[in-house]
DNA sequence: GCTCATTTGTCCGTATGTATC
DNA sequence: TGATACATACGGACAAATGAG
């Protein structure tokens, strides 16, 4: 029943292999982007997720990809950090510092919700949990149990 | 190791898919109903998450259910979900008042725990909680915190 | 707003049986 | 026989979303 597919010269793993390094050298998939889902390769390879596996690895050896479990397969290789998304809430961090110093949140003003970040950003509460803690650390903003997180006085903002 | 199981002609998720089918189409699942969560399928067919996920996937892929994270999968389709949400915490309190009225429970007697009624009734602990307000509100129960809900005397009881 | 538990989503590694060439 | 390929199955781990308290 299996081996639905004719018989090729070379096999089908070594066709995705040279689909995604040509999809890189395209720059259809960028350093530090993440790969579509095994279960997508399937699909759209018309292959087995043994087959598709097999292709990633050999990505993986060579170094052209490198993988975080679970969170998927990325183009690498990992100590060249590209596009990666830093952590999350290092990024979201960034972005919300970097609002409040042009001023868009003025200090003692409340910065937006948690959840109306989540909407926003399009992320976790996690994510957004941590940012907040990042900007309370480096002084950025204060929090107020039960009320809400506030842009810190100006004297208090990291130097530049 | 895996693979404890004998070769069957037709494989464990077809097996899995039928069973829930014949659930609904018994009226044992009614649309809307919440379906067992993956864990609970697995222990029921002593299948593992995967097979039972599989069995899922195509209940999704042809209609017959809907999932919603985290909160699980419900009989579909989603655009005519009713029956749940259970009924009212109006409901259970009018149950609980009747039952109250009717001398099941005595003055300063303890009703049920929470997670009894939420067994008993098939229902959330929201309902349950609600409920036991509306009781509150209207003079048959009173609640001693960290302790449970009592019955209110008599006197203390709406007219008929 | 916060923490925690629950549940689904995804991925990983492994294993077995079968079919083709 | 061995390489390729597929379908099935198990188990574990972490991520992400949501609701309860």
């Amino acid at each position: 029943m299996p081996r639905t597919r004719p018989r090729t010269p070379v096999p089908i793993y070594a066709l995705i292999v040279d689909a995604i390094k040509g999809d890189i050298d395209s720059g259809n998939l960028r350093p530090g982007q993440k790969l579509p889902t095994e279960q997508e390769l399937c699909d759209r390879h018309q292959a087995s997720r043994d087959t598709v596996r097999r292709a990633l690895e050999i990505l993986r050896e060579d170094g052209t990809i490198y993988t975080r479990r679970p969170e998927g397969s990325f183009v690498g290789p990992e100590d060249a950090p590209q596009i990666r998304e830093a952590r999350p809430a290092e990024q979201f961090a960034a972005s919300l510092a970097e609002e409040i110093r042009r001023g868009v949140y003025q200090p003692d003003e409340a910065l937006p919700s948690e959840n109306e970040l989540v909407e926003r950003l399009g992320t976790s509460k996690k994510s957004i949990r941590g940012a907040m803690e990042l900007l309370r650390e480096r002084g950025w903003a204060y929090t107020v149990p039960k009320i809400g997180t506030f842009v810190a006085a100006r004297d208090k903002w990291p130097a530049a």
